[in-house]
DNA sequence: GCTATGGATAGCCTAGCATCCCAATGCTA
């Protein structure tokens, strides 16, 4: 979407003008970039209809910034983006994803070393040409180092929670298309992988040079790396690739199975097929030549003597024997879980008013909402201290007692999200905690700790008799950040052992627990809960990817707290 | 550069930490 596009730049100005050591600006640009990514409504669209001054409505945009977007809806450009580009040609975005380094030291690399990108970040840092610079030493030098390296291992890959709108925005053109009888995502998208290389769509179609002419069409192509009458592939402006192939029906189950992975998935199956004297392929299950099974994947593995099972758990991990005995999960359903527990208000640093969130929970159907407001040590974040935790709780009363909450038999819940300090402890008094309905702790802080130190920490936090759950509990950022050191199966002994449920953070620059921990968690016996984590409303939306990673990790109704009666959950907390 | 207040101007964005250099700065939450 072309919010997203300008949000993008304005993200970018803000880190030339912080480079340049401006006040306050590179604030206002970032504001404005959150508030265009996290909108609605596409700018394009209230810019026709409501012009400049529908742009001035929205919080956070004035005349300068309205000027702005008014240009790159009209040229596709912003000039005075490009001229800030162009005083410091750096590619800014590259080089600050780096863990350690911002505008200011880039800027500096630039101007000494004339790094202009990733590649000359590495080969200066190789060449040690960094440490011995004023303001850098030997260790930044190492970090940069190691930050590039992590950033080469997630390389080309996007996040899920980036790619999914744009694919259900596509699949919905073309389903709209008349040519289309049938359309349906395959691949890591179907499979809900928390990131993802690129996407494929497959369409059963009478007419596929029509499809194909119109697939390859879409506003934001840049490259059409092919076109024929059963494939297609193109490039999306930020480099995502997009494949489409055009079926004819009999074998569309067999290539929705194939094209949906994993390849170690399909080899197990293939290896099965083989055993039973067939043959499996994206054009179907043969019995030498005669095609046995290929219009849907139900009769593909019913012929394998298997079950049809959700692509989420298509890894090859197990699902596969679990099938053939007939013992898979009954995996949590996308409608199964009945509200959030972790989602922030203006009352710190979220966007939104108390009244605004509850709307927002009661129209995607939930039966409560928790509100999980940060704590005093974030001060960033504007966190709440004891006394202001008391008011907002106050406000949360009174919005229950109202009548349009009291007739939807919605309710908004007191949480917090504290802090787990470097020994443990928590940032908030106990008499305040228990006045909560439920506490979250995180580690927000300090996250080089070694690992017995971390351990320890997190497991000194799980012992207080008021936390109740542990918000993303191994502190990986996608692409950015990894775990923290920490002995996950101490932790999750621990957690068993106290009643402490961990997260599964569903904001998509987290997802965290992973489907592998889930997993374990499970195993284990530890009960979790899906949560979003939302700064803003909008942002409650985000629970379909942590119920999609819960699925990835085989859990079901009962290990997650949030599916559960209210009451059931609201007694099985500490 | 935006917002709120009052009609041009103030206020916004802080604290802890690591690193580098021994007081200051940049980065991160």
């Amino acid at each position: 979407m072309i919010n997203q596009e300008i949000a993008k730049i304005f993200y970018e100005i803000a880190d030339f003008l912080e480079m340049d050591g401006i006040q306050f600006k590179p604030y206002a640009y970032q504001k404005a970039a959150i508030t265009l990514e996290t909108l609605e409504e596409d700018i394009e669209k209230i810019y026709k209809q409501g012009g400049r001054k529908a742009l001035l409505e929205i919080p956070g945009i004035g005349e300068s910034m309205a000027d702005k977007i008014e240009e790159y809806l009209k040229s596709g450009r912003i000039k005075y983006y490009d001229s800030l580009k162009k005083r410091t040609p750096i590619n800014m975005e590259e080089l600050i994803q780096v863990e350690g380094l911002g505008p200011k030291r880039a800027k500096v690399l630039y101007q000494k070393l004339g790094v202009a990108n990733l590649k000359d970040l590495e080969k200066a840092a190789i060449s040690h040409k960094i440490s011995p610079l004023f303001g850098f030493g030997e260790k930044t030098e190492k970090n940069i180092l190691e930050g590039i390296e992590f950033l080469k291992r997630s390389k080309g890959r996007f996040l899920l929670g980036d790619i999914l709108p744009r694919v259900k925005e596509i699949l919905e053109k073309l389903k709209n298309f008349k040519e289309v009888e049938e359309i349906s995502v395959a691949g890591s998208v179907r499979r809900m992988k928390e990131t993802i290389g690129d996407v494929d769509i497959l369409v059963i179609s009478k007419n596929p040079a029509k499809v194909m002419d119109f697939f390859v069409s879409q506003p934001g192509v840049v490259k059409i790396w092919g076109k024929g009458s059963t494939k297609s592939s193109i490039r999306l402006k930020d480099g995502l690739d997009m494949d489409l192939r055009v079926l004819p029906k009999r074998s569309y189950g067999a290539a929705l199975q194939y094209f949906t992975g994993s390849k170690d998935h399909n080899i197990a199956l293939r290896k099965i097929a083989i055993d039973k004297g067939l043959k499996l392929s994206e054009y179907g299950l043969f019995r030498g030549s005669k095609i046995i099974a290929g219009k849907t994947e139900e009769e593909i593995y019913k012929a394998l003597g298997m079950v049809w099972m959700a692509p989420e758990l298509r890894e090859n991990q197990g699902e596969i024997e679990a099938s053939i005995k007939n013992e898979l999960p009954k995996i949590v359903g996308y409608k199964d879980v009945r509200g959030d527990l972790h989602s922030h208000s203006n009352w710190d640093g979220g966007t939104n008013t108390l009244e605004e969130m509850a709307k927002y929970a009661i129209n995607m159907g939930y039966e409560y909402l928790g509100i999980s407001d940060h704590t005093k040590f974030l001060r960033i974040e504007h966190g709440l201290d004891e006394k202001k935790l008391d008011q907002r709780n106050k406000k949360i009363d009174e919005l229950n007692s109202k009548s349009s909450i009291l007739n939807s038999n919605f309710r908004l819940l007191k949480g917090a999200e504290t802090n787990i300090l470097n020994d443990g402890s928590i940032d908030i008094r106990d008499e305040s905690l228990k006045k909560l309905d439920y506490v979250i702790a995180g580690i927000h802080s300090n996250f080089k700790m070694p690992r017995e130190k971390m351990t320890q920490r997190m497991i000194n936090a799980m012992k207080n008799k008021n936390v109740d759950i542990i918000s993303h509990p191994t502190g990986r950022i996608l692409k950015k950040r990894d775990e923290y050191e920490i002995d996950f199966d101490k932790i999750l002994r621990v957690a068993k052992e106290t009643g402490t449920i961990l997260e599964i953070n569903a904001s998509p620059w987290r997802l965290d627990l992973d489907d592998q921990n889930i997993r374990r968690a499970k195993e284990a016996g530890v009960k979790m809960v899906i949560n979003t984590d939302s700064h803003h409303r909008d942002q409650l939306r985000f629970m379909e990817l942590g119920i999609a990673q819960a699925r990835r990790g085989w859990a079901e109704k009962g290990d997650i707290i949030n599916c559960w009666p209210l009451e059931k959950m609201l007694k099985f907390l500490k």
